[in-house]
RNA sequence: GGGCGAUUAGCUCAGUUGGUUAGAGCGCCGCUCUGAUAAGGCGGAGGUCCGUGGUUCGAAUCCACGAUCGCCCA
């Protein structure tokens, strides 16, 4: 016996059976012993966040790898399953910062950067362990405690070596210049930080007046939306080439800029060029000595402002790099913080949003401002805080990228991206790359390893932490693990013989995420640690083993990894950055990429808007195998629209499948049917149908996953369900009823290959089936199952049915067209165009009720000819378009066979495609192959037989609603009008299962339970 | 300003070598099947396949230019 279906999925109640007997059978262990020593497939999982719960998106990422890894095992590869955990930097530390209520810098530094750092610790372990709940609730098949930490002392060692080897390459540097700060979290971001991270937000919008030195009354007007920056300002910066004006009331403005205004004077831009002008604050402290300026600048804009532009080099990029061209000061107005140094007079303190007001009313007050409003516009913000940011002069740490740029350019070239213009993308950010940007300014992240000498210059750069040990001067007790406090705790001794300290800086997440390759897979590591990739802040969560080289060698680089776009600029690139410096090749073979999660309407998800849904909550109302349908089904180089609508849609569409599955389980189980593994029979010509039917499946599918496509995998799945649903179960339901041992192999055999391949789809309702329709023999899961080999096809057989299929369509819509319906059966059928379909005469006939089927022309009205384009276009060329409008014109004459002549071509039958319409009496519809006729008249056998099917109709829907059961045997009693049916009554027996059919005074056709 | 995508039915989206009447799901209307039945099937309405040029016998598809939107760089 099969076990019963329900009538329609529980998913969520069956996945968490699954999920269970998983557990309590080691599924998955028999899984990778199974396949232990098969050939490998190397998968790298980017490192997950762990600071939060999964959001819906990153169902997404995880779906994939998971969809990915499971086909590879189901052939037979031997799999790392080994998932990774992002453990520190800013990210980690801005969600402890919330959660302790400290809001600066200076807070942490009270609460003490020990205690700090242990709780960041803990937020991580919360964190992988929820995340790693969710993961598994999705059907993820990972070794889950084997994950590797990014804050393992093992990683960062890795990266120490790294880093040296930068060093050694002469690539490190310290950097002194303007960068994009944030002054909450008082660090620099780099350049990768800054993307996506805008806001649109209003600022003041003023436009300002520079008296100029020597010209009484005249001045420069400048427009700046950053108050804040005037009192930084050292020069003003003109385009040389544009046309500047003088207004009446004495002012310089670019031409193009006061295009209203009456103008005393023009000239060049470079006319200004070296006038002197009276800077709004160059009263303050900080502002003593600066001489005040006009400078040339050809990237001056005319689109916007006054055509000058007010230069503060201490607080803006480009202000920056114009100071090294012409010499000016720099003047750094802010702090850390984002707070005026106290040279700033009584602007002193206070942030620079604060003194927008005081600012704009001191220019008020002087009589320097011309106008004052307000202007919306995106600006950067803060990638973890969203604080907005401002500029500020810095010393990072920078690994220089010019001399990797071409080789990173060539390993890219042997990347197989998916979709593939995702490559040019990555060039695109590998030729525009700057200098890596690898310091921050805060306490939980990779301690940078750099030993600057006061005394000799020297920079020391430790490579591991052995020789940390051997430079150490003290320290080293204390030494817990290689994160501050303790590693600022353990200064070494330079080659001057000098104690040096290291840098306070941290290091980017990224340099994290990117060694990965070399710090999980044991690169240089000398011999095989067991656990001994938990190191450090790691101890504890993991059971990571720390591998030898040769297992780096058997495993790098990866044939496949796969995440969201954005990864592009972040884990794709330091992963590369770095692999192409350590070994000159990508640590990639083949990455699959996909776009942006958006609620179902197509707005951002956004906590705050009330449309986030998280991964938790998905997977409660959703369930993981319509999550993950809907995500194998989308297009990954589109953004997605997800949520409960979509996926109600899902779920219904899947009812089919779960319906055919439920069909076969019933009527084997009616018939006590024990598939073996030869067909119980000859196969007939449906079966053998269904049969290549399956194995294309096969091999459409296994084709589509190779291509790491899921759309087209989703594609195959979608329309073989169609076919045995809407054919093979429809066109065989007699043969069930009948209990046709052949049909019902056949239809088993199609279901259980069917639930293997998309199994890794949707692994559950996979298993689940496959537990129900699974043989003695057969594994007990579907994932032990070796991949069906697809075998060579019977291509033949299946443009055959094909053609069957469109022949019955085109009757459905004559007999629609002719509002004939299928119950009432009519006497002839004519086939115009049928191949092999000829062999299918009885099916067609029954198909559409018809008494006779004939191949052969059908006489009908023939209204068009049109050339057919595909064979006639390569062989008329010029000539097909005068053909075509003959044709049209009904310019031409029929020859025997088919064919016609026309502008002196004569064309074969098969060369023209002719259009036709019915004549008196027929019901006609045609495509451009076939044309499918039938006879609309009626006669009283006809008429009789419609009135049985639509009686035999009427009967068994008395019975289902009299709550029969199938094999409940009735009496049925006729009203006397009907007893010319009596003709067909034992027909009518048989098809509702009557033991007599009577006719009696009833008004209405009645039945009676024989018990 | 440079680069990469997208633009197809009311909505959501397919469309892999250029080919006749451009498809699917949802929604709407009508019909229909019925031992899969709170499903299924058929048909209809609804498309200048963003626009303009070009290549070609033939373009949603290839090329160029432009528009709009999204993303990346400057």
């Amino acid at each position: 016996m099969f076990e019963a279906l329900a009538q329609y999925p529980d998913h969520l109640a069956l996945e968490g059976e699954i999920l269970a007997w998983w557990e309590t059978e080691g599924i998955f262990d028999r899984l990778r012993e199974q396949n232990r020593g098969g050939p490998r497939f190397s998968f790298m999982d980017g490192p997950i966040t762990a600071n939060n719960p999964m959001g819906a998106h990153h169902c997404w990422g995880r779906t994939l790898k998971d969809v990915f890894q499971r086909y590879k095992a189901l052939q037979g590869h031997e799999l790392r399953y080994q998932n990774g955990f992002d453990c520190q930097g800013l990210w980690v530390e801005v969600g402890v910062e919330r959660e302790l209520g400290l809001n600066s810098k200076r807070e942490i530094e009270e609460y003490g950067i020990a205690e700090f750092a242990e709780r960041c610790k803990q937020r991580v372990a919360k964190y992988a362990e929820i995340i790693t709940d969710q993961c598994r609730r999705l059907g993820m098949w990972m070794d889950w405690d084997n994950d590797y930490y990014t804050f393992s002392d093992t990683n960062i060692e890795y990266i120490w070596r790294f880093l040296r080897e930068c060093h050694e390459r002469d690539w490190l540097y310290l950097g002194h210049r303007a960068v994009e700060w944030c002054p909450r979290c008082g660090t620099s971001l780099s350049q990768h930080e800054l993307i996506n991270s805008y806001a649109e937000l209003t600022h003041p919008s003023l436009y300002v007046r520079f008296p100029l030195k020597g010209r009484a009354g005249e001045s420069l007007v400048v427009w700046t939306t950053t108050p804040w920056t005037l009192p930084a300002n050292v020069a003003a910066a003109v385009n040389p080439d544009a046309e500047y004006g003088l207004t009446k009331s004495l002012e310089w403005w670019a031409v193009e800029r006061s295009p209203d205004a009456e103008l005393t004077r023009r000239v060049r831009g470079s006319e200004l060029v070296g006038l002197e002008y009276e800077a709004p604050f160059e009263h303050l402290p900080a502002q003593e000595g600066v001489v005040h300026r006009v400078i040339p600048w050809d990237d001056v804009s005319l689109d916007e402002g006054t055509g000058i532009v007010h230069i503060a080099p201490g607080a803006g990029a480009e202000d920056f790099e114009l100071s090294r061209v012409h010499d000016l000061s720099v003047l750094t107005p802010i702090d850390e913080a984002g707070r005026f140094y106290k040279d700033y007079g009584e602007l002193e303190g206070r942030s620079t949003e604060d003194v927008e007001g005081p600012i704009t009313v001191e220019l008020e007050r002087r009589g320097l401002l011309v106008e004052a409003g307000s202007i919306v516009h995106r600006y950067p913000i803060c990638w973890r805080c969203s604080t907005p940011l401002v500029f500020r002069i810095a010393d990072d740490w920078m690994i220089r990228a010019d001399e990797i740029r071409q080789p990173m350019l060539d390993a890219n070239a042997t990347v197989e991206w998916t979709p593939d213009f995702y490559s040019k993308r990555m060039d695109d950010w590998l030729r525009n790359m700057d200098d890596w940007n690898i310091s921050r300014r805060r306490y939980f992240g990779l301690p940078l390893p750099f030993y600057p000498c006061n005394s000799c210059g020297k920079l020391t750069v430790i490579g591991s932490l052995a020789e940390l040990r051997e430079r150490a001067t003290g320290g080293l007790q204390q030494l817990q693990e290689l994160h501050r406090p303790w590693i600022d705790e353990v200064p070494i001794r330079c080659d001057c013989g000098a104690e040096v300290r290291r840098v306070t800086e941290v290091g980017d997440a990224w340099l994290d995420a990117g060694i990965v390759p070399f710090s999980t897979l044991g690169w240089q590591s000398p011999e095989w640690k067991e656990h001994g990739y938990a190191t450090g802040a790691a101890a504890g969560l993991t059971g990571a083993d720390l591998p030898d080289h040769a297992y780096w060698e058997k495993w790098y680089p990866a044939d496949w990894v796969s995440e969201m776009r954005e990864q592009i600029r972040l884990w794709f690139y330091s992963q590369c950055f770095m692999s192409v410096t350590l070994t000159g090749k990508s640590p990639y073979r083949a990455v699959l990429t996909y776009e942006k999660l958006l609620d179902e309407h197509g707005r951002e998800m956004h906590r705050s808007w009330g449309n986030a849904i998280d991964a938790a909550e998905a997977l409660e109302n959703i369930g993981a195998d319509v999550i993950r349908f809907m995500f194998c089904e989308h297009v990954p180089s589109q953004n997605m629209k997800f949520g409960y609508g979509p996926a109600a849609e899902i779920r219904r569409r899947l009812l089919t499948y779960w319906n055919s599955v439920k069909f076969f389980v019933d009527y084997a189980n009616v018939d006590g049917f024990r598939p073996g593994d030869e067909a119980p029979g000859e196969l007939q010509p449906l079966d053998r149908w269904l049969f290549e039917r399956t194995e294309q499946l096969v091999a459409e599918i296994s084709g589509q996953y190779e291509r790491y496509w899921t759309p087209g995998v989703m594609r195959a799945f979608d329309s073989f369900v169609d076919d045995l649903s809407n054919w093979y179960i429809r066109r065989s339901r007699r043969r069930f009823w009948n209990s046709d041992e052949v049909a019902l192999w056949t239809l088993h055999r199609a279901l259980l290959r069917s639930v293997q391949v998309i199994g890794p789809v949707m692994p559950f309702l996979a298993d689940f089936l496959w537990r129900r329709l699974r043989t003695e023999d057969a594994p007990v899961s579907v994932f032990l199952e070796p991949w069906p080999e697809a075998r060579p096809r019977d291509e033949e057989l299946l443009r055959e049915v094909g053609e069957v299929r469109r022949i019955v369509e085109l009757g459905r819509q004559a007999r629609g067209d002719a509002g004939l319906k299928l119950r009432q059966p009519l006497r002839r059928l004519v086939v115009q165009g049928a191949g092999p379909a000829q062999r299918h005469s009885d099916e067609i006939a029954e198909e559409l009720r018809v008494k006779e089927v004939e191949f052969a022309p059908v006489e009908a009205m023939e209204v068009r000819v049109k050339p057919n384009l595909p064979l006639l276009g390569p062989k008329l060329g010029k000539e097909l378009g005068a053909v075509r409008s003959a044709l049209e014109a009904g310019e031409f004459e029929q020859l025997e066979g088919g064919g016609v002549r026309v502008n002196g071509h004569e064309l074969g039958a098969d060369e023209v495609l002719v259009e036709r319409r019915a004549r008196e009496g027929w019901a006609l519809a045609a495509d451009d192959a076939l044309t499918v006729a039938m006879t609309t008249e009626l006669d009283d056998d006809l008429r009789r037989e419609g009135r049985v099917y639509e009686l035999i109709h009427r009967v068994n829907t008395m019975r289902k609603d009299a709550g029969l059961e199938l094999t409940d045997r009735i009496r049925l009693t006729l009203p006397a009008s009907d007893a010319d049916l009596l003709e067909h009554a034992d027909w009518i027996k048989e098809e509702v299962l009557a033991t007599d059919v009577a006719t009696d005074g009833v008004s209405e056709p009645e039945i009676a339970k024989v018990s």
